[in-house]
Order: C-alpha cells, then sequence, then structure tokens
RNA sequence: GUGGGCGUAGCUCAGUGGUUAGAGCACUGGACUGUGGCUCCAGGGGUCGGGGGUUCGAAUCCCCUCGCCCACCCCA
C-alpha cells in the first residue's frame, strides 16, 4: 500500500459523482457565455515561461514561486500555465485578432497550475472558466460581464456573492501614488507586522490589504488611491459604477482590494462570498481590466477587460439540487434469446436520448442484477426473460414506488418517453 | 517556506504494553431457484503509513521519515 503510486500533492483526482458537479458549473458558464456571444479558444496548457514572467510581473507571488517551470528536451524554458490572460492574449497577437474585428469576445476553461501548499479551496492544479472582451474600453463591458457572472452564480445556485470594485488606475497615475504610499508606510516601518514590512519593497498596495488589526489601525489614514488617479480613471471608476447599478449589479467599493498581478489597470473586482464551506477564501471568481497588455506583448494598443471563475471554489458552495439527471433505465435479459434481443433494444433506447445501461454479467440470477440496478440508483428495471419474449413485450418496474407494468416490444420507447409511470 | 491536527480493512472509526487486531458501512454469496431497498447468516479483504530503537512481548512507548488535512502567506 505504502509503495503505491499516488497522485502527487495537490493534484487531485476528481470522480463521479464530484466530478458531475464541475462539469455542470463549467456547462452553465458556457451556455451563459455562448448567450453573451462568447466564443471559445482553446490554448496549450504550457507555454514558453518568458509570457508569464514577463506580463504577470517578474516580483509577484506567482512568478517568483509558484511556477511549475521546466526545459524541454531542447532547452526551452516552459512553464505550466498559472492563469489564463496571458495565453489569450499570446493567441490574440499571434494571429492577429485584431485584424479581424474590432472586438473579441473569447472564452477558455482548463486546468490552471500553481505551486502552493494546498488547503480548502486551493491546489495546484485547479480549474477555471474564464472570459476575456479584447479591444473595449469599458466601462460598460466592465460592469456587462459582471453581470453576467451573476448570472451564473445564480443558475448554479450560489448565493450571497458580492461584488468588490477598485480602480487601480493607469501606469501614469499608479505611480506617484505607490511612491506616496511607500513613503507612508517608511515612517511606520517598526510598527507593521513582518509580512507588511516586506511587502513595502514588493508591492506596497498589498499592505492596506493586510488582516492583522495593527496593521489596518495604523493604516487607517493611509493615502487613498482615489486621491491620486488621474481625471480618465476616475471618470472610468464612476462610469462603472453608475453601469453596476443599471445592470443591477450589488456591488461594494473597496478601496483596499489589490490584485496579485501586474498587469492589472483601472477596474478590478472579485466575486466574493462569506461561508465556512469556503474553508478560509472568499474569492470565488475575479478580474479586471488589463489596457496596456497586449501592447506589451507586442500588439496594437489594445483595451481589455477578463476574469475567471475558480470552479472548485464554486463547487463548494453550489446547490447540488439543481443539478438534475435523466432517469436511467437498467435492461436485465434472462437467458440466451432475451439477452441477443437486449443489445438491439438498448441501442434504440439510446437513440431516442434515453439513459439505459444493460445487465452485462452472463448467467446472473435476477435478483443480484435488480441489487445492481438497484445500486446505481436506475429509475426503472426493464425485465426481459421467456415469458416477456412469447407475448412481445417488457416488464418495466418503477424502482421508487415497486410498481411494475408490461409493455409492449414495439411501441415501449413511445410509451416511457411520453409517460413514465 | 512556517505552524497545528491526523495516518489501523475500499470508507468511517474502535483498540493506549499481553493470545491469531475488531466493529459499522461497502463488496460477494445464501436464507428468498423471475424481482432491489428492510432483516438474518456466511465469506473475501490488513506489511496497524514507512524505517529504526526500547522491551520477554509494540498498533500502543521513544527517535527519524513520508503522506494527507487545515491554517498562515498568497490567491481562483
Amino acid at each position: 500500500m505504502s509503495n503505491r503510486i499516488t497522485a502527487i500533492r495537490g493534484f487531485n483526482d476528481i470522480l463521479p459523482p464530484e466530478s458531475r458537479v464541475l462539469s455542470h458549473i463549467e456547462y452553465t458558464a458556457i451556455e451563459v457565455f455562448t448567450s453573451y456571444g462568447f466564443s471559445e479558444m482553446r490554448l496549450p496548457v504550457v507555454e514558453k515561461t518568458e509570457l508569464f514572467s514577463r506580463t504577470l510581473g517578474e516580483t509577484t507571488d506567482i512568478v517568483e514561486k509558484q511556477m511549475y517551470t521546466f526545459s524541454d528536451l531542447s532547452g526551452t524554458p516552459l512553464t505550466l500555465r498559472p492563469e489564463g490572460t496571458a495565453g489569450v492574449v499570446r493567441a490574440y497577437i499571434e494571429h492577429a485578432l485584431y485584424t479581424k474585428a474590432p472586438i473579441h469576445r473569447l472564452f477558455y476553461r482548463g486546468p490552471m497550475f500553481r505551486y502552493e501548499r494546498p488547503q480548502k479551496g486551493r491546489y495546484r492544479q485547479f480549474y477555471q472558466v474564464g472570459v476575456e472582451v479584447l479591444g473595449d474600453e469599458g466601462p460598460f463591458v466592465d460592469a456587462e460581464l459582471m453581470e453576467m457572472l451573476s448570472v451564473i452564480l445564480e443558475r448554479v445556485g450560489v448565493k450571497g456573492a458580492v461584488f468588490e470594485i477598485n480602480s487601480l488606475g493607469c501606469p501614469g497615475c499608479r505611480q506617484p501614488f505607490r511612491q506616496r504610499l511607500g513613503g507612508f508606510l517608511e515612517e511606520l516601518k517598526e510598527r507593521l507586522c513582518g509580512d507588511c514590512t516586506r511587502r513595502m519593497e514588493r508591492n506596497p498596495l498589498r499592505a492596506l490589504d493586510c488582516k492583522n488589526p495593527t496593521c489596518r489601525e495604523l493604516t487607517t489614514n493611509a493615502p487613498d488611491i482615489y486621491d491620486y488617479i488621474c481625471e480618465g480613471c476616475s471618470a472610468h471608476f464612476d462610469g462603472l459604477r453608475a453601469a453596476l447599478d443599471g445592470f443591477g449589479v450589488p456591488h461594494r467599493v473597496n478601496h483596499r482590494m489589490v490584485r496579485g498581478l501586474d498587469y492589472y489597470t483601472r477596474t478590478a473586482f472579485e466575486a466574493v462570498v462569506d461561508s465556512p464551506r469556503l474553508g478560509a477564501q472568499n474569492t470565488i471568481a475575479a478580474g479586471g481590466r488589463y489596457d496596456g497588455l497586449v501592447k506589451e506583448l507586442g500588439g496594437p494598443q489594445t483595451p481589455c477587460f477578463g476574469f475567471a471563475i475558480g470552479m472548485e471554489r464554486v463547487a463548494l458552495l453550489v446547490d447540488r439540487s439543481l443539478i438534475g439527471e435523466e432517469p436511467l433505465f437498467y435492461l436485465i435479459p434472462l437467458g440466451t434469446e432475451p439477452q441477443q434481443r437486449a443489445a438491439g433494444l438498448a441501442s434504440a433506447m439510446r437513440m431516442a436520448g434515453m439513459r439505459c445501461m444493460m445487465e452485462t454479467k452472463r448467467g446472473a440470477s435476477l435478483k443480484s442484477a435488480m441489487k445492481r440496478a438497484d445500486r446505481l440508483g436506475a429509475a426503472y428495471v426493464l425485465l426481459l426473460g421467456e415469458d416477456e419474449m412469447k407475448e412481445r413485450s417488457l416488464t418495466v418496474r418503477n424502482m421508487t414506488d415497486g410498481t411494475q407494468r408490461r409493455l409492449p416490444l414495439d411501441t415501449f420507447i413511445e410509451e416511457l418517453r411520453q409517460g413514465l409511470p
């Protein structure tokens, strides 16, 4: 047992029935995305390391210590994608999509990888579905996409999500603010917690997000980004709030919210849920605007907005009773002649869109076959034995209430589909 | 990277120095030879996470190690 090969830390096998929850979220999200005009982009899971180190920021945690980086046999440094946006932008430029339409609405899905210590709602391989709008400067789309996200959450039964929004300004106005904030923190250096003194150099904005009560106290009078952002950014943020009101999306301004990636500009947001089911986590989806990224990667200046949903986190909150399942029909043939006949019947049922399984164990007793049907959660058992064959019929047993009736072989599919007994 | 909790059957766990390590659930079969769930009976299944030590004797005590979970950090 101990020398068996197991999956590696933070890489989980997602088995039924849990896998169904993930599929349900993904399916729902894609359906909603599609209704908002998004199309799928299928992207590689591995990219050149440089793509991430350049776009996410050299000093971000992800780039510094969370990337799965390795060299392939040719010696090229590669990285398992830690997030989706960089790849989308890379592909957008590589295929010159900006020459094909002024605005693109794209979505992606799949696993992301970050080397972190796993805990509830956080894994080394985790799944996201995300969207990106490229070529629209907002702020109306920003709000539209948040509204789209709220629709998805509502459909999968996640209650109590709050949208926290903030403006991070643009490179022009963020720089002075950062400096001013750096100076402010410098003076408090001795009294701030260890984490915050470390944050000061790397990313001073993070200190604003510290949970330590002393730090919170000390930073109550910290400079507010609102006093620094330029007119354009300020108008954009006001526009966003108005648009959110227009869409009826409840939101909360959080001037201290910070994003972990450097490429964000202006709008940043998080969908936050306060629930013990999420463990220490509270963000289930997040995103924002990245108006400078396309240009930085060699494309034309292109304003963009996007977000990603953390599927495992949403899975912790979904209302599982909303995940419906088609009834399962379990076909049990008894004897050689019925067995030969059964394959055709099962095939016809499946063709008609019904979910059907057959007892495949040869010579199994009816009792054990019934037991298997029960365990598989069959809604109905279809019994085909010598008696039935003689009168060209089928015994249908309702596994919930135990009632049975005979239906003719020629018409039973029709009858079952019309009204389930 | 740091801290805490936990590793005994497929799962949930009992057993804290003394025969051959147990229970419930699950699995297979039977009672009930064409009828599941409830009941009863039987059966299969264990390097007690791994290694070392103490002891006449270790699942149990000591040391080391690996793994899982949770939290910090950070994030989806």
